[in-house]
This record gives C-alpha cells, structure tokens and sequence, in this order.
DNA sequence: TAAAAGGGGAACTCTA
DNA sequence: GTAGAGTTCCCCTTTT
C-alpha cells in the first residue's frame, strides 16, 4: 500500500545518497535542514505532493491520547503553517503479514528505504512546545512507540528511520543517525542525560514483553504489533475526520 | 579479532 | 503510596 505511494525511485531520486551512509556532520547538516525546510513549505514539490496524498496537517498520531485538549489554538495552528506533516497512506488490516515475526522476508520491497539525506530535528518545534503543554495540562505522556511512528511519518526524518514494510510495521534504524533519534527522544521527555541508542533500545526490548514491538532478525530492525499499529494509525484517521 | 548490535537484570526516576 | 513507563548502568552474548 504505503509501497505504492512511495515508489523507491521517488527517494533515490530526490536524495541519492545511502540513508545509513555518509558519516555526515549532523549538526551542520540539521541546520540546513531546517532553514531549507521553512523554504520548501513553500515550495514543495511535485513529488511531495504525491506523497502527501494523504496529507496531514501537523497533528500527532499519539495526541488522541491526551483527550484532545493538547494544543492551543496558537500553538497548533503555529504547527501546522510551520510544519505540513505528510501523512503516509497506511496499509489496511488484511495486509497484515501475521504477528511479530522474527525473521522477516527480505527486504527487497523496503518501501521508503530513505535515500534521504534530508535529517531535519524533528519538529521544528512543537514536540518540546506541544508536549510540556500537554503534559502540563495532565494528560498522558507520550510513549515511545508513539514517538517512534510519528518519526516514520515524517519525510525529513528518513535520514534516522524509515519503514521497511509499512504494511506489516516493520520499520529500521539508520546506523549512523540512530543516535540522533535517540537524543531527540530524551530531549522530548526532557531526560537528565542524554537519550542514547543503546537506552532506547532497552525501552524497545521491554515492548518485545508487551508485545507493542518486536525484534525483527534483522540489524536495528524492529516492529509494531498489529494492535499498536491498528491503534496508531486509528488515531489518525480519528483526526483526520475531525 | 574488533566493533557494533542485541539482550537482560536490577535499581532508579518521574508522573498519573 | 502505587503502578506504569521508561531510564540508567552494567555486563554478557551474538553478529558483522
């Protein structure tokens, strides 16, 4: 589904590079990214478009959650004009692959393997905004799995995760840019010290109990269970009908 | 063989 | 006070 929307060729074409590869200077690149992110609101292109097909105007998958009073007026609409979150067309149920597996097909049909090189520190600003707001006004906190897929849905984060399969919610780490992931994860929960991969991953290996994301046998390969996925994407939709 | 990644126990923090 | 959800540390194993 998301595979067909998404055609590889649309991702080596805008960013040729290897989305693990480079070794690049992050931070440089982060605010490159961010000033040539506030143009290209402007002026997206033609394939963006495409890709955005199902555009979603800058909400979070996870703020259902919160009972719906997360944002200001300001801050949401301040969100949506700086950041037009695209919103990838997801899998319906019966593509569901079965349960958590661990050894995966091949993945010669990674359907947004990211060419990109295009790492943006994501948001742009809401996340830190949004989310004290929330959590101030007493709602639930964001989780990490919720984290993580809101990061799938967004084109600029590609560089540091990307869908393997979205259909069956399996999804990867980037190599080199997994660490940066990881620091925006603590940055959001405003952790003491810095959020690290390896820390992440001991929050990801407690979900394989829940079963919220599993262990794919494959190098920083992981994935949503189908109730999480159902429930993730379902907030979405709610909305995006809202 | 080394480095990277994966794994898990256990104590700890933070918040609802 | 309690429970949930991580966070942090540490050490070991497996894979590349």
């Amino acid at each position: 589904m998301l595979a067909s929307l998404e055609p590889i060729h649309y991702l080596q074409e805008l960013h040729p590079q290897d989305p693990s590869g480079g070794g690049m200077d992050l931070d440089v690149i982060d605010e490159y990214l961010k000033e040539q992110t506030r143009q290209n609101m402007q002026t997206r292109t033609e394939e963006e478009r495409l890709i955005a097909e199902n555009s979603w105007s800058g909400r979070f998958a996870y703020e259902w959650q919160y009972g719906g009073t997360v944002l200001t007026e300001n801050t949401c609409c301040e969100q949506q004009s700086q950041q037009q979150q695209v919103w990838m067309n997801l899998p319906s149920y019966n593509e569901w692959g079965g349960e958590c597996r661990s050894d995966p097909p091949p993945c010669s049909d990674t359907d947004s393997h990211s060419s990109s090189s295009g790492y943006q520190e994501f948001p742009p600003s809401p996340a830190s905004h949004s989310h004290t707001t929330s959590l101030s006004a007493g709602k639930r906190k964001e989780r990490l799995f919720q984290f993580l897929y809101e990061m799938l849905q967004t084109p600029h984060m590609r560089s540091c995760i990307w869908w393997v399969q979205s259909a069956n919610g399996t999804f990867q780490f980037s190599s080199q840019n997994k660490e940066k992931l990881a620091e925006m994860w603590g940055k959001r929960k405003g952790n003491r010290k810095t959020m690290t991969y390896q820390k992440m991953a001991r929050a990801l290996r407690n979900y394989s109990r829940t079963g919220e994301i599993c262990k794919v046998k494959r190098k920083l390969t992981y994935q949503f269970n189908e109730t999480t996925l159902r429930g993730l994407q379902s907030n979405v939709q709610k909305f995006t009908q809202t």
